[in-house]
DNA sequence: ATACTAGGTTAAAAAAATCAACTTAGTAAA
DNA sequence: TTTACTAAGTTGATTTTTTTAACCTAGTAT
């Protein structure tokens, strides 16, 4: 694998997996049900083959993609997310969010469905499960263990 | 503006505004304090000058980014952020987070201060402030009202 | 007078993405 | 049984982006 971004920062290295163009997008159609070559095809409308197709191999490669035959006769393929790639889901709802803020033309809402309010996205502490005010958030380098 | 991905999606809308190459890097840059052209250049290591450059004259055009004159004499500029773009924060905070769980190598953590617990992202809702569980969560068309 | 730094620009080359045509295997319809 | 159509791609040419490298202008520092 080259690396795009040759950086010490876990954002660069999470975007050298999921930063090329199409790959928020194509990962993003598969989580929301598309799953056919032709399905995430259509919906991403001005995607070409080729690309849609080194994408999906390079996203399989890293993990974050399955591909399943589904129909031995005729062969046909579909794509499944892994956990890898369902762990975005908070990048995408933060993208999401962004963007009712902030376009000029928005699309999409993420409400709570028990009270039709909107949603935003907060922080808690992973023990102790209490929300966690911006002003406590810090971000620390870290080593991993060996 | 040429549109990269004419989807009806906020998603790709956002990606059209900060999914160019570098773009997030040099945002996130500044975020952190590194505010000059080259503060930024030397951070990102192999960007090259032109490409910062334009990246800076595109950000500043959708109103991510103001440059001001901060010397005289000698002219130096230095970027800053508006709330159109700080508010990417929970975007860099769920890209950090996804590679703390799935970088081989991983670099930064986002703990509580005042606990030195990690940290987890939360949806909340925005009314009673109340933490919305997964199931809850629901992502609906928007139509703006007029 | 010479070198160095900040903040860029310009031109050429390389890499990535797009566009358009083609393929293969199967199904369906006439 | 010939024709058409769909899924899931591949191939090659063209265009757009990005990278590489050299250059520029002011001001400072030696």
């Amino acid at each position: 694998m080259k690396e795009r971004y040759p950086l010490p920062c876990n954002i660069a290295q999470t975007l050298n997996i999921v930063g090329d163009r199409w790959t928020l997008l194509i990962i993003h159609e598969i989580l929301v049900g598309n799953t056919t070559f032709n399905d995430i095809k259509h919906n991403l409308e001005t995607i070409s083959a080729n690309l849609l197709s080194t994408r999906l191999k390079a996203l399989e490669q890293q993990g974050m993609v399955v591909s399943e035959l589904y129909s031995k006769h005729p062969p046909r393929y579909q794509y499944a997310l892994t956990k890898k790639s369902k762990d975005l889901e908070p990048v995408f709802h933060a993208l999401l969010l962004w963007g009712r803020e902030h376009l000029d033309t928005c699309y999409k809402a993420l409400i709570n469905s028990e009270t039709d309010n909107d949603v935003e996205i907060g922080y808690y502490d992973q023990k102790t499960g209490e929300r966690i005010p911006q002003e406590h958030l810090s971000v620390i380098p870290f080593e991993r263990q060996t």
